[in-house]
RNA sequence: GGCCGCGUGCCAGAGUGGUCUAAUGGGGCGGAUUGCAAAUCCGUUUACCGUCGGUUCGAAUCCGACCGCGGCCUCCA
């Protein structure tokens, strides 16, 4: 059963056929470094994750895949590029980005103030005024919790740093496809010396707003009231937008024709991926995002793809999840409703839990996050790890994969827009029918996990001593060893009194005790 | 106003014309085990699928209307 998938820019589930079925090209719009990414922003990088790795997977079939079975066997290659926006943007981008504060000096004065306060994390010795190091502080943060979650591309880009390119250092591109814009007649410059500003022409360019189903005439309808005259007065259509705007006063600036400045934000993406990623016909396969991002950041990026490249199509497929909400409410930083992935780590949640909890609701609905969530989802992973840890990983990983139902049904589920339900009920039902699981269950369960990536995650550091089994990267405390002692002595004067006081003082400590073989005990944190 | 989506048990969430008195996970309940817990294992509980109408031999599944909820429409993944 081939991969069907929607998208957004025909609006129908389709199936999906790229350009070289042995050689997918995938963009994936990535972070803006000012901040720590949250759980939102994983939500939608991972449901991005999940279909690379299914489009990897020998499980994947596509309808024009014509390679020898022995071929397809050994999976599909995926170039998956995702950008990593370390130039700051406005924090009033509603007139495009021209107004407001740049987001790295917010940042700056941020750390400023948690330096001050002593709260800068350990280990941080950045300058708050450093715009660059603001970003580069955020994006190694923003990589570490990728890799912690499993995210394909970050764990790529360590050999090849290429997948994950960054705008700053690309700037020469972006001035280089500015320029052709201007030469075919898709942009003009406005403005007098000083604060001159590049904008794109959308009217050179019919097909604008196919991508999110707007139209000019509605743009510049809803432009009324929301754009001020200033910015408009060099626009020759309100819905005209920023490629590149002069300020010398800009905390990150770079020397252009067109004055010393900062490039427009839509700019950088088509520039990545035309320059990673797009054939000679300066086409790519899928292109995906946050489902905010289709207008205007998308629609954008077409318009300047497809009027520097002169073909009709940019992405192929337009893949977009929806937004996450927390505890059944919207997400959002004025409420502070929202988890960092540090956040539910220092809570004691796993890796591996937190990822699924996030990739298990279809990408399409609007999930809603709980640590209640995390929970369920680390019961399933519990469960299957068992049948996983039946057998060694070893060579049999990578051959051909054995014909089992299992494999069938997540395969054919998955290949339906990603059914991740669907999948999860079939491996469900795959383990809790097996007794004792075989090496075949094994593999099977591994090959599936390759493509779900929970149980490869690192668990959270484990410690022994001689009677404490530390989980949740909790370290061995002398006080609770004691603690630990004196219960076991106590239990074995059968003192239950006493050894059940000793686990209501642990719990008020935050710690859950549970005896385990060996007459050992595992700590963990109460979740 | 424009565009898009959703409404299934206590919760989450599959199922897209017949095998659906509807998968799976969680919760609850009962049991095994345990000094007690926790964990684990076994069993079990609960939905005629928003409302009304239509198409059909047959609909949760298709069509229409209505009610309710949500998203995007130049900050946000």
């Amino acid at each position: 059963m081939p991969l069907r998938l929607y998208n957004t820019l025909s609006r129908r589930v389709e199936p999906f056929r790229p350009a070289d079925p042995g050689r997918v090209t995938f963009y994936s719009c990535g972070p803006t470094v000012y901040d720590d990414a949250h759980v939102g922003n994983f939500r939608s990088f991972l449901a991005a994750d999940l279909l690379r790795r299914f489009i990897q997977s020998p499980m994947c079939e596509l309808e024009n895949d014509a390679r020898p079975a022995s071929e397809r066997a050994a999976g599909r290659r995926v170039v998956h590029v995702m950008n990593i926006t370390d130039v700051g943007h406005m924090t009033d981008d509603a007139e495009g980005g021209e107004n407001g504060e740049d987001r790295m000096a917010v940042a700056g004065r941020r750390l400023e103030e948690a330096k001050k306060a002593g709260k800068l994390p350990p280990g941080a010795s950045i300058d708050p005024r450093d715009p660059y190091a603001i970003a580069e502080f955020y994006a190694q943060r923003f990589l570490q919790d990728a890799r912690t979650l499993g995210l394909g591309v970050a764990i790529d880009a360590q050999a090849d740093p290429t997948l994950m390119p960054r705008p700053t250092k690309m700037i020469p591109q972006m001035l280089e496809m500015i320029a052709k814009l201007i030469d075919k007649g898709h942009a003009y410059v406005a403005g007098k010396s000083g604060q001159r500003a590049v904008y794109f022409r959308v009217q050179s360019f019919p097909p604008y707003g196919t991508l999110s189903g707007n139209t000019l005439d509605q743009l510049r309808a809803g432009a009324g009231g929301r754009v001020s005259d200033e910015n408009q007065s060099g626009k020759e259509h309100p819905a005209d937008f920023l490629l590149w705007k002069e300020d010398r006063s800009h905390i990150m600036k770079w020397p252009s024709p067109y004055g010393e400045g900062y490039p427009g934000w839509h700019i950088e993406c088509s520039v990545m991926a035309a320059n990673r990623l797009a054939g000679a016909d300066g086409t790519i396969d899928l292109h995906s995002g946050g489902e905010d991002n289709i207008f205007p950041h998308h629609e954008c990026e077409v318009a300047q793809s497809c009027s520097a490249s002169g073909s009709p199509v940019f992405a192929r497929v337009w893949f977009h999840a929806r937004h996450l909400f927390i505890n059944g409410q919207k997400m959002s930083k004025s409420k502070g409703n929202f988890y960092t992935i540090r956040d539910l780590l220092e809570k004691g949640h796993q890796a591996g839990a937190i990822r699924l909890a996030l990739i298990n609701t279809h990408y399409r609905t609007n999930a809603d996050f709980t640590e209640q969530g995390v929970r369920d989802a680390q019961r399933m992973i519990d469960r299957w790890r068992k049948v996983a840890d039946a057998a060694p990983a070893d060579a049999a990983d990578a051959s051909p994969l054995p014909d089992m139902p299992v494999l069938r049904d997540v395969a054919a589920c998955l290949s339906e827009d990603l059914n991740i339900a669907g999948s999860l009920g079939a491996i469900n039902t795959f383990v809790s029918g097996i007794g004792t699981p075989t090496p075949a269950d094994a593999r099977a369960m591994r090959a599936i996990d390759r493509v779900l990536g929970v149980l490869s995650l690192e668990r959270a550091a484990t410690s022994t001593t001689d009677i404490g089994v530390f989980i949740d990267g909790l370290s061995p405390d002398p006080g609770v060893i004691a603690k630990l002692h004196e219960r076991a002595a106590a239990k074995k004067a059968k003192d239950f009194a006493r050894s059940d006081a000793i686990r209501g003082e642990l719990s008020a400590m935050g710690l859950a005790i549970k005896d385990i073989a060996g007459g050992k005990v595992e700590v963990s944190r109460i979740k």
